[in-house]
DNA sequence: CCAAGGACTTAGTACATCGTGC
DNA sequence: GCACGATGTACTAAGTCCTTGG
C-alpha cells in the first residue's frame, strides 16, 4: 500500500507514506498535554469572542439595512456626477464622450431608485438619494458584469525622444553614438543609476546587458566621433553617467518650474486624458483605474527574480485587446494601427488587455478601486470573511481532529489550515523556475521550518514580494509532531513539507464548509477580527487619555494587524538619523525643563526644601558635556536663523527696488544669539538660571514645566511609534479596514 | 487529473502633495 | 512662509484562484 501511495504522488520528489506508521501515531492522542490546554484556553477565548463579534455584526447588519451607510458625497462636490461634457473639457472632449450626455436608460437595470441614472437636470439636484447604491443591489449570479459598457480605450506613453547630440554614453572612455532604438535601452538603464537596489544587482545587470547587446546587434553597432565602429562587449566598460546626469538635469528643470507653470502643464495633461479617465458602465460614469499603457523600461522584478533587468518592450496597439459594449463606439487605435482584437465580453470587468513580453503576464485596464464594481467586490470579500465567522469554530474543531488522522493527506491538510488560520500564511501556489523563489503555506519547504523541542517552530522563508517571514512560534503539540513527521527522512532540503497537498485541494476542502471559502479568506477574517478586537479594547480604555495617546493606541492596533499579515517595508535610509534627531530634541526639552526648575530656585530658593534636592538635578543621562554641545547647537541654530532671515529680507528689499541692509544691521540682529551665548556661559559658571519672562512666579513656571512634560511625552510616544513602525507597512492594512472612497 | 490560460486581488515602492511646527 | 516629514496616489509586480482543454 505504501508503495502505491508513493507512486501516486509522483509529482513530488519526496513523499511520505499515506498512512502514518504506528510509531508516528503512538503518541498522537494525548490531546490534553500541557500545551494543549494553553491553546485550548486561547481557542475558547477566540471562539467566545468570535461569537460575540458575530452577534454584534448581525445587529449592525440590521442597523445598516435601516440606515444604509451613506456614500461619501464628494462626488457631488467634485461635479463628478455630472456628464463629462459639462466639465471644463472643451469641444474635443465633448465630441468624444458625446454618448455620456445621453445615458442609455434602456440598459439601466435594477429596481427603482437604485437604477436612477443622472441626467443634466438632476445632476444639479446634488441629492444623495439619487446615487447608485450598489451595496443595496440584490445579488446577481455573478457572471454577467454589465449590460452596456462605453469607454475611450487607453493612453499610450509618448514615443522615445532621442538624446541631444552632446549627451552620449561612453564606452571604454569614448563617447559613442547609438541607434535610437539601442539608445532608448541605454537610457532605461542610465536614467535609473540612482536606484542602487537594481544597479548593484548582478542579475539585473546581466539581464540588462544581454538585452542591450541584442538591441545593439539588431540596430547596427555604435560609432565613435569619427563614425568608426565601436564594439560594445563588456558591461563594465559602459559608462551611463552622462545619460544619468542629463536625465537628472531634466528632472531638476521640471522641478524648478514655477507653480503656475506646473499647474498649466498638469491642466494640459488632464485635459488630454479627461476622456480616458471615466467610462460608462451600465450608463453610470465610473472612474477607470489604469488607462495608461505601461511604458517600456527595465523589468524590476523583486527579490531574486531571474528576469529582473530585462527590457520590457513598448506595447503596440496590435497587442491590445479592447473589451467594450456591442453598441458602443470602439475607440480608434492610433493612426495607422489596429487593435489586436475587439471583444464584447460582459462577463469580464476589464476594458483593455495585453500581454507583457517578459513573463507573458496579462495586463488589464480595469476600473478604479473606488468604482461601483470594485466596491461591490470588496464588499463581497468582507461579507465572505464575516460569513466565515459562522463556520470558524467547526473548521477549527475539525482541523484539530484531522491533525491526528491516519491519512497522511488529511493530516497535512489540517496542519496547513492550522498554519493559515493561526499565522495568517498565504495559500502558497506552486511557482516556476523563472520566478523568484518564494513560498506560501502549501509550498513550504523542508528548510523553511525548524523544530525546537518541545513545541516551538521557527518559520523562516521568503513570501510574496520576497518579504521575509521570520517567526518563532509556540504551536499546538500536535502541529509540532506533524511537522516533524512531514520532515522525516528521506526528505531533505528542497523537498516540500506538504507533499500531499496543493492549493486547489486545500481550497476544494475549504469550500465544503462554505461556498467560496478559500485560504485567502482567513487572512481577511483574521485581520478584520484582530482590528475589531483591538479597536474595541481601545474604546473601552482608550477614551480617556490625551490625543497623542489615542493616536498612538490606534496606530498600535493598526500595527498589530500589519504585523499579523507580515506587511513589511524596507527601513528608510534616513531612519537612524531621524531617530537620533528626535532623541536630541527630547533631550533638549528635558534640558529646558531642568532650566525651568533652576528658575524656580531663582524665584524662590525655599523650593529646594519643598521639592527635595533631587528634583533639581540634571537627568542622569544628560551630562555637562552634552549640555555644552547642546548650548552651542542652540546658539548656532539661532545665528543661522537670523542670517537666513536677513538674506531673505534683503532679497525682498532688492526685489522691491530698495537697497540692501548693511552688515552692521546683521551684526545688530545677531546680538540676540550672542546674548543667548552669554547667558549660557553665565549659567554654566554660576550654576544658576535666572528666571525668564516678566513677573515670573512659581505658578507660571509650574505651568511651563507641565507644557514641557506634555511635549516630551508626546515626542517620546511619537518616537516610539516611529521606531516600532520602521519596518511595518501600515498602508495596506489601513486600506483593508477602511478603503478610500475619494473620487 | 494536470498544466496552462485567464481574471482578479494584494502589495511594496517611487513620487506628488499636503500640512504643520518653527 | 518654508522646509520637512507625513500622507496619499500611481504604478506595476506578485500573488490567489477559477476555468479550460488535452
Amino acid at each position: 500500500m505504501l508503495v502505491i501511495d508513493v507512486l501516486q504522488s509522483k509529482r513530488r520528489k519526496t513523499a511520505q507514506p499515506a498512512r502514518a506508521t504506528a510509531a508516528d501515531l503512538s503518541d498522537s492522542d494525548d490531546s490534553d498535554a500541557p500545551l494543549g490546554k494553553q491553546l485550548a484556553n486561547k481557542k475558547a477565548e477566540i471562539e467566545a469572542d468570535a461569537e460575540k463579534e458575530a452577534k454584534k455584526i448581525q445587529a449592525k447588519e440590521k442597523k445598516a439595512k435601516a440606515a444604509p451607510k451613506k456614500k461619501v458625497k464628494d462626488e457631488s462636490d467634485d461635479d463628478d456626477d455630472k456628464p463629462l461634457a459639462k466639465k471644463k473639457a472643451p469641444a474635443k472632449a465633448k465630441a468624444k464622450v458625446k454618448t455620456e450626455t445621453t445615458p442609455k436608460k434602456a440598459a439601466a437595470k435594477g429596481k427603482g431608485k437604485a437604477a436612477k441614472v443622472e441626467t443634466e437636470q438632476d445632476a444639479e439636484a446634488e441629492d444623495e438619494e439619487e446615487e447608485y447604491r450598489w451595496w443595496e443591489q440584490e445579488k446577481s449570479d455573478g457572471t454577467k458584469k454589465w449590460d452596456t459598457l462605453e469607454h475611450n480605450g487607453v493612453v499610450f506613453p509618448p514615443e522615445y525622444e532621442p538624446l541631444p547630440n552632446h549627451v552620449k554614453m561612453a564606452y571604454d572612455g569614448i563617447p559613442v553614438t547609438l541607434k535610437p532604438e539601442a539608445e532608448e535601452v541605454a537610457c532605461m538603464y542610465g536614467s535609473m543609476l540612482h536606484s542602487t537596489v537594481n544597479v548593484e544587482n548582478p542579475t539585473f545587470n546581466k539581464n540588462f546587458f544581454q538585452d542591450f547587446s541584442e538591441y545593439l546587434d539588431k540596430t547596427g553597432h555604435a560609432t565613435d566621433r569619427d563614425g568608426k565602429k565601436v564594439k560594445i562587449t563588456k558591461f563594465e566598460k559602459c559608462d551611463f553617467k552622462p545619460i544619468f546626469e542629463w536625465y537628472t538635469a531634466e528632472r531638476e528643470k521640471k522641478k524648478a518650474l514655477s507653480t503656475a507653470e506646473k499647474k498649466e502643464l498638469k491642466k494640459e495633461k488632464d485635459e488630454a486624458e479627461a476622456a480616458y479617465m471615466y467610462c460608462l458602465w451600465d450608463g453610470r460614469k465610473q472612474k477607470v483605474g489604469n488607462f495608461r499603457v505601461e511604458p517600456p523600461g527595465l523589468f524590476r522584478g523583486r527579490g531574486e527574480h531571474p528576469k529582473t533587468g530585462k527590457v520590457k518592450k513598448r506595447v503596440r496597439p496590435e497587442q491590445i485587446t479592447i473589451n467594450i459594449g456591442k453598441e458602443a463606439t470602439v475607440p480608434a487605435p492610433p493612426e495607422g494601427h489596429n487593435w489586436k482584437e475587439v471583444k464584447h465580453d460582459n462577463e469580464g470587468t476589464w476594458l483593455a488587455m495585453w500581454q507583457e513580453n517578459i513573463n507573458g503576464a496579462y495586463k488589464y485596464v480595469m476600473l478604479a478601486a473606488n468604482s461601483d464594481v470594485k466596491g461591490q467586490s470588496d464588499f463581497k470579500k468582507f461579507e465572505k470573511a464575516r460569513e466565515l465567522k459562522k463556520h470558524i469554530a467547526r473548521i477549527r474543531d475539525d482541523y484539530q481532529k484531522e491533525m491526528k488522522s491516519d491519512m497522511m493527506a488529511d493530516r497535512q491538510r489540517a496542519t496547513a489550515i492550522y498554519l493559515i488560520d493561526q499565522l495568517a500564511l498565504r495559500a502558497g501556489n506552486e511557482k516556476g523556475d523563472d520566478e523568484a523563489d518564494t513560498v506560501g503555506c502549501c509550498s513550504l519547504k523542508f528548510e523553511h521550518v525548524t523544530l525546537k523541542p518541545p513545541s516551538t517552530v521557527v518559520f523562516d522563508f521568503l513570501g510574496k514580494d520576497s518579504i521575509r517571514f521570520y517567526q518563532e512560534v509556540e504551536v499546538d503539540p500536535q502541529v509540532f509532531k506533524n511537522l516533524k513527521l512531514f520532515k522525516k527522512s528521506p526528505k531533505g532540503e528542497g523537498d516540500d513539507i506538504f507533499d500531499r497537498l496543493n492549493t486547489s485541494g486545500l481550497n476544494k476542502h475549504l469550500s465544503n464548509y462554505m461556498p467560496g471559502l478559500t485560504a485567502k479568506v482567513f487572512r481577511t477574517y483574521n485581520a478584520s477580527w484582530t482590528m475589531a478586537r483591538l479597536l474595541k479594547e481601545l474604546g473601552d480604555k482608550g477614551l480617556k487619555g490625551s490625543i497623542p495617546e489615542k493616536v498612538n493606541a490606534y496606530n498600535e492596533a493598526n500595527r498589530r494587524v500589519a504585523i499579523l499579515c507580515n506587511h513589511k517595508r524596507t527601513v528608510g535610509a534616513g531612519h537612524a538619523g531621524q531617530m537620533e534627531k528626535m532623541q536630541t530634541k527630547i533631550n533638549g526639552l528635558r534640558y529646558q525643563q531642568w532650566r525651568v526648575k533652576q528658575m524656580m530656585l531663582d524665584v524662590d530658593p525655599k523650593m529646594k526644601k519643598k521639592k527635595g534636592a533631587d528634583f533639581f538635578e540634571l537627568p542622569e543621562d544628560i551630562d555637562q558635556e552634552w549640555v555644552l554641545e547642546h548650548q552651542k547647537a542652540l546658539v548656532e541654530e539661532s545665528r543661522e536663523k537670523i542670517k537666513k532671515k536677513f538674506e531673505k529680507d534683503n532679497e525682498k528689499l532688492l526685489a522691491e527696488g530698495g537697497k540692501k541692509m548693511s552688515g552692521k544691521e546683521l551684526d545688530e540682529r545677531l546680538e540676540v544669539a550672542d546674548e543667548l551665548e552669554k547667558k549660557f556661559k553665565k549659567e554654566n559658571k554660576s550654576g544658576k538660571v535666572e528666571a525668564e519672562g516678566k513677573g515670573p512666579t512659581i505658578e507660571k513656571l509650574e505651568g511651563n514645566m507641565d507644557k514641557l512634560s506634555q511635549r516630551i511625552e508626546a515626542m517620546k510616544l511619537q518616537s516610539e511609534d516611529k521606531e516600532n513602525n520602521k519596518e511595518v507597512a501600515l498602508g495596506t492594512s489601513k486600506i483593508v479596514s477602511s478603503p478610500s472612497r475619494k473620487t
